[in-house]
DNA sequence: ATTTTCGTTGACCGGTTGGTCAGGTTGTGG
DNA sequence: CCACAACCTGACCAACCGGTCAACGAAAAT
């Protein structure tokens, strides 16, 4: 045991806070080439200019760019599987479902680049993620279907197709991301402002909430 | 003027009858190709392997790569705006919108490929169709718009803002292309049968057209 | 029959890419 | 103070890419 364990708690390892800076730093530089130019249009150079580093220090930490872009896709899975609390617990689906429209709007003004790597790769066949949508996205469709099936047995929906209605949740709220460079060129090249952002979501909920039947 | 004129009708150039099917070959090939793969993960090479050409023969027709994913990006806006005719002349909102969400649906189904190249397009920000979103797309966004808050001025309709119903219907609908293979994995790896994607259109039509206060 | 145009293609090239590596620096534990 | 481990990086390389070109065959025009 070392004289001074106190030492190992305030400096809890400078070497481990370099690592963790350095990969956050080539993380978020990642997500941002990757959604703006594709995993084939993505350039590892690319990558390491916009994370201030030298390109032989990004294979330093990630081995191959196909392990640097697998974590970017994990995260952004990562934060997508968070939303899914907002859906949970819910006395009604009105609360439920507009909460996790909410959710999905959020995330969807915080992390557009995560949204677009995410929609890339399933445009692709989802070469590398391939499992993850085999196990942890279907069985958490079809928990939420449950759900859903659930609140309309007992009356308190119309009895729409619970898998089109997750569908539909997915696809316009993660439009707002994925094609927010086609909405910033109809909104007069100027990006939607917070006032702009919340008449949105108010829309959203009130087309799809009146949709179903829950309001 | 030639001894027979027929001819060159009976035998309208068989030079021209080659330069067209060519075209067309390359031109479904990098279809697939560039949807599958992106533009920069795209490979002339591939794209002749999957016409069947020597890739040396692409250059003949297509200068650059660019310009033939110009060309490809191009047919798919021409399918996407000969959808509108659906959503004119419609004597309610139901009609015209509902018409608009099968015509949009059926390109889903019968263009993936296109759709998910429009999709990759947007996605990196339209460096080669901005100006197609500047001027096309902007006025016909504005003409339906119109057209919406007519229909909601005559109490035909809730008063929703026209400008997010236009983004759920397009978000919805392009989604079972652009995410076909997520929505595939879902169906326990089986692409959607006749009768599921007619499932598919009627769950939508129900949910948007009585979210709108249409039905 | 001959010239010309169009279509075809293997071989080739300069430039770029992902990835490697040897040799260096910096910080840490003993 | 030393030895070891973690971190850093310029220089380099084999592979691949988009694009070019000269040579050739076939059809069409003259």
């Amino acid at each position: 045991m070392p004289p001074d364990a106190q030492i190992s708690r305030i400096k809890p390892g400078r070497r481990t806070d370099i690592r963790r800076e350095n990969e956050r730093l080539i993380l978020d530089a990642a997500e941002r080439v990757f959604a703006e130019a594709g995993f084939g249009g993505a350039t590892m150079q690319l990558i390491a200019d916009m994370a201030g580093l030298p390109k032989a220090n990004l294979h330093y930490y990630f081995a191959t760019k196909e392990d640097l872009y697998r974590r970017v896709v994990s995260q952004i899975f990562e934060i997508w599987l968070d939303a899914a609390a907002s859906f949970d617990n819910a006395p009604d689906p009105a609360t439920g479902i507009g909460a996790y429209i909410d959710a999905k709007m959020d995330i969807s003004r915080r992390h557009p680049h995560g949204s677009k790597v995410w929609a890339s790769e399933v445009m692709h066949g989802a070469p590398v993620i391939q499992d993850y949508l085999e196990t942890t996205l279907r069985d958490w469709t079809n928990g939420r279907i449950a759900v859903i099936q659930t609140w309309i047995d007992e009356g308190r929906m119309a009895p729409i197709d619970p898998r089109h209605l997750l569908y539909m949740l997915w696809a316009s709220t993660q439009h707002y991301a994925d094609f927010g460079h086609q909405i910033e060129t109809l909104n007069n090249g100027q990006p939607l402002s917070d006032r702009q952002w919340a008449e949105a979501k108010a829309s959203l909920k009130a087309m799809i909430l009146r949709g179903i039947g829950a309001i």
